[in-house]
DNA sequence: CCTGAAACCTGTCTGC
DNA sequence: TGCAGACAGGTTTCAG
C-alpha cells in the first residue's frame, strides 16, 4: 500500500494513534524477532537484534515512502514495497519465548509494556533497517512533494534538465520523494500531461500545472487516508476518487472518452487521450 | 544518459 | 474444476 499518501497515513497513526493502531511513541522496545531474513536490509540479524533492546522510540516520521523510527540510539527504518502493512497489539506469547505471528509477519518489534509492533508483508520485498546516520537510507532521495522547497519554479527547471518520459522521472524516488504509480497517473491527468511526453519538451505553463496537480493529488490522498485496492491496506478510501488509475475502459470524469492503459517504463499507466494528447 | 528486461515474492482474478 | 497466464501500490541490477 506504499505511495506517500498512506505511508503518510500510518506515520501519522504511529505518532499519534488512530484507530487500531495506538501510538508508539515513547514505547520502550525490549527484543525483537525476525522471521524472514532478507526483511532485514542492514545491518546482519546478530547485531540488530543485540542493538535494538532498550532503546526508546523518541518521534516517528516520514522520508518519501519510508517510515522513520526516531531510537534513542539509532534509526530504524521501514519501507513497505508493495504489500507491507503495520499493526500494533498486545502480544500473545507462543510456547517458543516468541509473539505468536499471523502469516505473512515478519518481523516483531516488541515492547516493554507487553505491545507489540507488526511488519506483515505478503510478498517479502519489504525491507528494514537499524542505521546510526540516516543518511545510508534516505540520503539519495529527491525532494519531498508537500516541502517548501518543491517549488513550481524548482520543477521547470529540472524538467528542462530531463530527456526521459514524465511518467518515468516522477517515479524516479531520487528526483520526487514519495510518488508510485496511483499518484503518478492521477497527477499527470489532472495537469492533462500525456505520460510519455519528454520532460523537457513540457513548456512552463503546463509545468506549473503539473507542479499543483502533484501537490494537490496527495494532499487529497493523504484527507482520505490513501487508497484501499485488492486485499492490501484497507482503511482509506482515495479509491473512490480515481480519475484514471484501473479505470481503463471506463469514462474520463472530464470529457467522457474511455480511458487507456500502456505501459510505460514497466508499469502500468492509464490516461485519457483526449484530456492527455501526447502533442 | 536512457530504456527495457529480469529478479525479488505471494496471491487473486480471468479465460480457456 | 483445473490450470496457465496476467497482473498487483516498489526498487535494484544489469545489458544494450
Amino acid at each position: 500500500m506504499p505511495e506517500l499518501p498512506e505511508v503518510e497515513t500510518i506515520v501519522r497513526a504511529l505518532r499519534e494513534g488512530r484507530g487500531d493502531i495506538p501510538s508508539v511513541k515513547g514505547r520502550k522496545i525490549a527484543a525483537a524477532w525476525l522471521f524472514w531474513q532478507r526483511t532485514l536490509q542492514h545491518p546482519s540479524a546478530e547485531e540488530f537484534l543485540a542493538a535494538i533492546p532498550d532503546q526508546v522510540i523518541s518521534q516517528v516520521t516520514r522520508r518519501g515512502k519510508l517510515i522513520w523510527f526516531h531510537l534513542t540510539r539509532s534509526h530504524l527504518f521501514l519501507h513497505l514495497r508493495m504489500s507491507g502493512d503495520v499493526r500494533v497489539e498486545p502480544m500473545v506469547w507462543g510456547g517458543d519465548q516468541s509473539p505468536t505471528a499471523q502469516k505473512h509477519d515478519r518481523l516483531v518489534i516488541g515492547f516493554s509494556d507487553g505491545w507489540g509492533m507488526y511488519f506483515n508483508d505478503t510478498r517479502k520485498f519489504g525491507r528494514a533497517w537499524l542505521v546510526n546516520n540516516p543518511d545510508l537510507v534516505i540520503g539519495n532521495l529527491g525532494l519531498e512533494p508537500l516541502s517548501d522547497e518543491f517549488t513550481a519554479g524548482w520543477l521547470y527547471r529540472n524538467l528542462q534538465q530531463s530527456n526521459r518520459q514524465i511518467k518515468t522521472l516522477l517515479l524516479d524516488q531520487t528526483f520526487l520523494a514519495g510518488l508510485g504509480n496511483i499518484y503518478t497517473d492521477e497527477a499527470l491527468h489532472l495537469a492533462k500531461i500525456h505520460p510519455n511526453r519528454i520532460a523537457s519538451k513540457i513548456d512552463a505553463n503546463a509545468s506549473r500545472a503539473l507542479w499543483h496537480s502533484i501537490r494537490e493529488v496527495l494532499k487529497s490522498g493523504i484527507d482520505s487516508h490513501g487508497a484501499s485496492i485488492d486485499w492490501v491496506y484497507k482503511g482509506g478510501d482515495f479509491q473512490n476518487k480515481f480519475r484514471v488509475y484501473r479505470r481503463t475502459g471506463l469514462p474520463c470524469p472530464e470529457c467522457g472518452s474511455v480511458i487507456q492503459r500502456i505501459l510505460v517504463g514497466q508499469r502500468s499507466t492509464h490516461f485519457c487521450p483526449l484530456c492527455q494528447p501526447i502533442l
